[in-house]
RNA sequence: CGGGCUGUGGCGCAGCUUGGUAGCGCGCUUGAAUGGGGUUCAAGAGGCCGUAGGUUCAAAUCCUAUCAGCCCGACCA
C-alpha cells in the first residue's frame, strides 16, 4: 500500500507505475488499492469521464459505444489501398482533414497513448529523460547546420511578424545540439540521452496509405551524446534493442536493415522495418547469413556473374575492334546480335550529379543496374540524376551506342562490377556500331571506381554467395550514428579528460507513432477486422449486452461496473442493436477479450467470454468474473511483452 | 514535379455518351415488431451534383480554367 501511494504522486509516475504492473512487478491486489485509494472520492463506473488510470491512457478509461465519439462503418471508403488504412476508416479511428493530415478520435488516441508509453518505458530504461523541444524554431540554428539550404519545400517555413525566418522542425538535431552546447560542458556529463515525442511536420510531396505516410505525424526522437565514437559504438545497441523491445510489445515484427543515411548524415544507421508486402521500402535480405539492408544501400557479390559470363582474361590482349551493329542500341539487343552475355558488356550512363554542370560518364557492366543513391554517395552528392537525350545530343553523345572509349573529356565514374582483368562490347559513340575486346584501364580511363550497382533478387550475397532476397516493409523507426556532424558544425564542444576540446559525438533515434500504429492494425488483423495486441488496444474488454429482458441488461450493468471497479478497460456495448450487428462491430474493433452477457449465457452460469484470436468462448462464472478476467489480460500481456 | 484517375447527402455508388432541374443501397430520425451473427415493416430528415467562368430557352450532363483528393514514380518516421 505504500508502494500505491508513491506511485499516486503524480498523473505521469502513476502510468510509469501500471508499467510496472504490467511486467508483474505489482500485484493485482495493490493495483486494486491505487484504484480505490485515488477515486473513492468521485469514481462513478456509469460516468464516461471519471479520471483514467489506466496504463497512461490519461481519459476516460471506460466507455459506453452508446456515447462514443465516431462511428463504424458497414462499407470501405473508396480510397483505401492499404488494410490498416481501410481498417482505421471502418473503425472510425482517424478522420483525413486534408492530405496525409489526420485527427485522431478517442479509440486510436487510446492506442497511441498506450503506444507512447511503451516506448517511454523503454527510453527511460536505456537512460533517456523525455524533454520537449520547440516545433517552431528560428532559421539562424538550421543555418548553422546547413540544413535551412539542404532540405527542400519538404520544411515548413515562414516568417514572424518581424520578418525573421522560421521553420517547423522536421526533426530536431539543430535544436539538441543548441541545447547540448548550453549544457553539456565536461566529458563527465556523457554519455546522456535525451528524447521526446511530438508532432511533427514535413510537406511530403505524397501522402498515403492512411496513417503509413502522412505530412503531420506524432514522432518519438531520441539523442545521444558520447565522448567518442567508440562510446556511441557500444551504447547504439542498446537503442537498437528498445527499438526491437517497443515493436515486440507493440506487436509488430521488425528486421533491421542497414539504410542510408540520407538527410541526417553521419556514418552509419539502420531501419526497423515491418515486413509487407504493401510496403514502399524495398529490403535486400539474405536467408543464410541475415544480412539484411535496405536496397538504397545493399551490396552484393556483383563480380559473381563474371564467372558463369565465361569471360577469359587473356582476351584483354587481344586488340579493341569496332563492329557493324545495325539498330542494336540497347545491351540486350547487342549481347543477342553478337551472341555475348550481357555481362560482357559495358553500359555507359550519363550522371548530373546534383548542383554540378559537367556530367560524369557512368559506366556498369551490362547486366546490372545502377543504383541511384549508392551512386549518388559514392560521389558524396544529395542526388544524381540522369541527362537528357537532348543534353546527350549537346554533349556529342550518341544515345543506345554511348562509349567510354575516345570520351576523354568526361570524368569516368566506373562501377566495381566492371574488371580491368577482362574486356567487353561496349559503344562506339557512333551510331550502329559497337567496340569488342574493349579493356578497362587500355582503351579507356577510369578516374573513380566504386559499388554503386542495384542488388536484385537472386543476386549473390557478399558475405555468404547465398542468393538474396527481396521484400518490401514499412520503416517504423530508425537510427543514425551522426558522429560530429551537428556538434561540429554548431560549436558543441566538451572539454576532455585530458583538457582539451572535443566535439560530442551524437547518435540520433527516429520512431513513427502513428506508423507503428498502422503497422499494428496491419499485422494484427482478419477478415473480420482488427485483433488488438492488448498491450496497444484501446480498451482490454468489449462487453455486450444481448437482449432487452430487464434481467439481462441488469446483469450487463452490475458486470461492467464491477469490471470497472477492478481497474479493467472496457467499452461496453449497450446500444440498442441486434446481436448481429454488435458481434460485427465488436469483431471489427477488435478488442482482445470479448464478454457477452445475454439470457443464455446467464441460463449456462455466468458470462460468455471469448478472446478475438481464438474462435471458441468460455462460460465464466459471475462470481470471480474479475479475478478471472484479470488472469486473461495478464497472460495476453505476457504474449507481447519481452521477457 | 512527371504519368494515370476521381470529385453527385455521413459512407458506397448510379445518372453524364444522347442537356429538361437528382436517384439507389448503407447509415441517421420516429414508431412498431424482433431479440445469439449487419432482422423486418412503416413514416421521415438530409444534396443548389468540388469551385469559377462559358455555350444554351435550359447544364450534374457539353467547353474552359481552377481547386481538392486518390493511385503509380522521384523523397522519408
Amino acid at each position: 500500500m505504500g508502494q500505491a501511494n508513491s506511485i499516486c504522486q503524480s498523473a505521469e509516475a502513476f502510468c510509469s507505475g501500471l508499467l510496472v504492473f504490467h511486467t508483474g512487478k505489482l500485484t493485482l491486489e495493490c493495483l486494486k488499492d491505487i484504484i480505490s485509494l485515488t477515486l473513492k472520492a468521485k469514481f462513478d463506473p456509469a460516468d464516461p469521464r471519471s479520471f483514467g488510470i489506466i496504463a497512461g491512457t490519461g481519459g476516460t478509461y471506460t466507455m459506453r459505444l452508446s456515447k462514443s465519439f465516431g462511428r463504424t462503418l458497414r462499407e470501405q471508403p473508396s480510397e483505401v489501398e492499404m488494410p490498416s488504412h481501410g481498417l482505421m476508416l471502418r473503425t472510425g479511428l482517424v478522420s483525413k482533414l486534408a492530405a496525409g493530415i489526420y485527427s485522431y478520435m478517442p479509440f486510436a488516441w487510446r492506442s497511441i497513448k498506450k503506444i507512447e508509453a511503451v516506448m517511454r518505458r523503454e527510453m527511460d530504461a536505456i537512460g533517456g529523460q523525455e524533454i520537449n523541444m520547440p516545433v517552431v524554431n528560428p532559421a539562424d540554428i538550421w543555418q548553422e547546420s546547413g540544413r535551412w539550404n539542404e532540405i527542400g519545400p519538404e520544411m515548413a517555413r515562414f516568417k514572424d511578424r518581424s520578418g525573421r525566418d522560421m521553420c517547423l522542425a522536421m526533426t530536431h538535431e539543430e535544436p539538441v545540439t543548441d541545447l547540448a552546447r548550453r549544457f553539456i560542458d565536461s566529458y563527465r556529463q556523457l554519455p546522456c540521452v535525451v528524447y521526446q515525442i511530438q508532432t511533427k511536420f514535413r510537406d511530403e510531396p505524397r501522402a498515403r496509405g492512411g496513417l503509413v505516410r502522412v505530412r503531420e505525424f506524432i514522432m518519438k526522437d531520441a539523442y545521444s551524446f558520447h565522448v567518442d565514437q567508440e562510446d556511441l559504438t557500444s551504447y547504439y545497441p542498446d537503442m537498437c534493442r528498445a527499438y526491437e523491445r517497443i515493436c515486440q510489445t507493440c506487436g509488430v515484427p521488425v528486421v533491421k536493415v542497414l539504410s542510408d543515411v540520407g538527410m541526417m548524415g553521419g556514418s552509419l544507421a539502420h531501419e526497423f522495418t515491418y515486413v509487407t508486402d504493401s510496403g514502399e521500402d524495398t529490403l535486400i535480405l539474405c536467408p543464410n547469413c541475415g544480412y539484411a539492408a535496405n536496397r538504397e544501400v545493399a551490396v552484393f557479390d556483383n563480380n559473381a556473374a563474371l564467372k558463369e559470363a565465361d569471360l577469359k582474361p587473356d582476351e584483354t590482349r587481344v586488340p579493341i575492334e569496332k563492329v557493324h551493329t545495325p539498330g542494336k542500341n540497347s545491351i540486350a539487343l547487342v549481347s543477342g546480335y553478337l551472341g555475348a552475355n550481357p555481362a560482357s558488356s559495358i553500359k555507359t550512363m550519363v550522371y548530373f550529379s546534383q548542383g554540378e554542370e559537367k556530367p560524369f560518364l557512368v559506366l556498369i557492366r551490362g547486366d546490372l543496374d545502377v543504383n541511384e543513391r549508392k551512386l549518388a554517395n559514392f560521389l558524396n552528392t544529395a542526388e544524381v540524376g540522369l541527362a537528357s537525350p537532348d543534353e546527350l545530343k549537346s554533349f556529342g553523345l550518341v544515345q543506345g551506342f554511348m562509349s567510354p572509349v575516345g570520351n576523354e573529356q568526361f570524368t569516368v565514374v566506373a562501377d566495381s562490377s566492371i574488371s580491368p582483368n577482362y574486356s567487353y562490347i561496349a559503344g562506339a559513340n557512333e551510331i550502329d556500331y559497337h567496340f569488342v575486346n574493349v579493356a578497362p584501364g587500355r582503351d579507356f580511363r577510369i578516374d573513380l571506381a566504386g559499388d554503386f550497382s542495384a542488388a536484385r533478387e537472386g543476386d549473390p550475397c557478399a558475405e555468404c554467395g547465398t542468393p538474396l532476397a527481396v521484400k518490401r516493409g514499412i520503416e517504423v523507426g530508425n537510427t543514425f550514428m551522426l558522429g560530429i556532424r551537428y556538434s561540429q558544425a554548431m560549436g558543441a564542444d566538451f572539454q576532455s579528460e585530458d583538457g582539451s576540446l572535443k566535439p560530442i559525438v551524437m547518435g540520433c533515434y527516429g520512431m513513427g507513432v502513428g506508423r507503428l500504429l498502422a503497422c499494428v492494425l496491419e499485422e494484427n488483423h482478419d477478415g473480420k477486422g482488427i485483433a488488438w495486441p492488448i498491450t496497444v488496444a484501446p480498451y482490454q474488454v468489449h462487453l455486450i449486452c444481448l437482449g432487452a429482458s430487464e434481467r439481462v441488461q441488469k446483469a450487463a450493468e452490475e458486470v461492467y461496473k464491477r469490471l470497472v471497479k477492478a481497474g479493467i478497460e472496457v467499452l461496453y456495448d449497450d446500444r440498442d442493436e441486434s446481436a448481429g450487428v454488435k458481434f460485427n462491430d465488436a469483431d471489427l474493433l477488435g478488442m482482445p477479450i470479448r464478454i457477452t452477457i445475454s439470457q443464455r449465457s446467464l441460463k449456462s452460469g455466468g458470462a460468455e467470454v471469448k478472446l478475438r484470436h481464438d474462435t471458441e468462448p468460455t462460460i465464466m462464472s459471475l462470481d470471480i468474473l474479475e479475478d478471472s478476467v484479470s488472469q486473461m489480460i495478464e497472460e495476453e500481456l505476457s504474449r507481447f511483452i519481452p521477457e
